[in-house]
RNA sequence: GCGGUAUUGGUGAAGUGGUUAACACACCGGUUUGUGGCACCGGCACACGUGGGUUCGAUCCCCACAUACCGCCCCA
């Protein structure tokens, strides 16, 4: 073959596209029942605006991005993911002003990029679907953003789901924390695996997250965070975990969970489903958490902020056939055209009933009335029109209800002018 | 970026160093004249991911590359 699509890139075709549109329009009912409302900002943006959020040193920036030079010579990168953008736009509109609404709720969905390897679920262009909500510290946002994000699950009917829940407090918290971390694992060096070495040296909190069997043993003596937090952020953490018993949610507490990007502070969850699309094995649908200082980093006011995104080829490997199965578009009228001389009759009655708001379709391959009948069968037509030389000559149609096998003969005038009649009729006889 | 597995028609796949690359599904056509199912018959691979090499000869052996999948890193 030629020409292959880009590594880690997918076409989405008809078949698989419905199930988009469905997985984003109910989206947008639950969010903007949550009174979020839609932002789109751009897929690439200044290299910085991400390098800045993400953290220089994250591996998100250092070797996943896709960055360029452009004509101009601006350093530019195709997004990793949607907060960054999201903040900047917020801060360049000045969303934080007196005359919106606080906290300030957008969500948003499409593609990100990240250079890496290509596996099931995972992918170097794929697609988020985000919420952010500026502008409110208080741990009822948290909780309500969290219940909005199972909330989403739950309308596609994804069971398994698991909330884990952590808090990496505030930055006197993280950093109290992350001293005693260190200290901790020091003298453990050369018992820690290689990719934990370095771990230690960039980003300790990771060090919890190996995956390593020695790494976990020796990971299991380490301090708690939730034993170094102010009593601020053990206010804050407690408040949500209070808020989040008040609606009843199960959540588990993972003090070990850590985060990709540096942004993070307070409260951070993921949402976790196992399934055979993932070899049974846990796979996290839904991360997220709070960003209080990230404004600010990217040139706002301190105004903080809560968010999460969703990936969406993962959520889509999860929807189940039941939900997928009742995508399929039902045709409405197949035009089956019987001779050479019945293209015409057969264009204009396809136009007509297409104009009166019904799918219609026809063939184009001059086969038989049979292969025709076939045809619609398979596009689940549910009523034909059969238009052959007699037809033509008496100025009528055959209209068949596939459903019944019943056929009448009508009045090419009355089906192109009131096919809904004509349609409604047959469907209630159906129902007797 | 590292390690592993895989790559045959529209799909699922079988197969061998050597004249015709199984089988099934799908699709198309037919089984007499204008109707959806079933049955039966027939058709359907510029040749086995791409490029090199070994060989008298390779889809089957070797190498490289590409892509997919799995594990690691990381992550939605």
């Amino acid at each position: 073959m030629k020409y292959q699509r880009p590594k880690g890139t997918a076409d989405i075709l008809p078949g698989e596209s419905v199930k988009w549109q469905y997985v984003e329009a109910t989206a947008r009912q639950i969010f903007e029942a949550y009174r979020f409302a839609e932002i789109r900002t751009p897929m690439f943006e200044s290299y910085e605006v991400f390098s800045r959020s993400s953290g220089e040193t994250s591996d998100i920036v250092t070797k996943e991005m896709y960055d360029f030079e452009d004509k101009g010579g601006r350093h530019l990168a195709l997004r990793p993911e949607g907060t960054a953008g999201v903040v900047r736009a917020f801060v360049e509109n000045k969303l934080y002003g007196p005359e919106f609404n606080k906290p300030y709720k957008v969500y948003y969905m499409g593609p990100m990029f990240r250079y890496e390897r290509p596996q099931s679920g995972r992918q170097r262009e794929f697609h988020q679907i985000g919420v952010e909500a500026f502008g409110s510290e208080s741990p009822a946002l948290d909780v309500e953003v969290i219940a909005m994000a199972l909330n989403l699950l739950q309308a596609f009917k994804i069971g398994h789901l698991k909330l884990a829940l952590n808090t990496l407090g505030d930055p006197e918290s993280r950093q109290a924390y992350h001293e005693a971390l260190v200290n901790y694992l020091k003298p453990h060096f050369d018992e820690l695996s290689e990719d934990s070495k370095v771990r230690l040296e960039k980003n300790p909190l990771r060090v919890l997250d190996s995956k390593d069997k020695k790494d976990q043993a020796i990971v299991k003596g380490a301090p708690s965070i939730l034993d170094f937090l102010t009593d601020s952020a053990k206010a804050h953490f407690d408040e949500v975990k209070q808020l989040l018993g008040a609606l009843n949610i199960d959540y588990v507490i993972d003090p070990t969970m850590v985060r990709g990007l540096d942004y993070y502070n307070h409260t951070i969850f993921e949402i976790m489903t196992t399934s055979p699309a993932f070899g049974d094995k846990e796979m996290t649908v839904i991360a997220g958490g709070r960003y209080d200082g990230l404004v600010h980093e990217l040139g706002g006011p301190e105004v903080s902020g809560f968010g999460f995104g969703c990936g969406l080829e993962r959520l889509l490997l999860l929807l189940n056939e039941q939900v997928t199965k009742q995508l399929a578009k039902q045709l409405a009228v197949y035009v089956v055209g019987i001779g050479t001389g019945a293209s015409e009759a057969t264009l204009k009655m396809v136009q007509a009933i297409r104009q009166q708001g019904f799918s219609a379709d026809r063939d184009y391959l001059d086969r038989k009335p049979k292969a025709q009948f076939k045809s619609a069968d398979r596009n689940q037509a549910a009523v034909v029109i059969t238009i052959g030389e007699d037809e033509i000559k008496n100025k009528t149609a055959q209209v068949k209800d596939m459903a019944t096998g019943i056929q009448k003969t009508l009045p090419v005038a009355t089906l192109q002018q009131d096919f809904q009649k004509v349609y409604t009729d047959f469907r209630n006889s159906e129902g007797k």
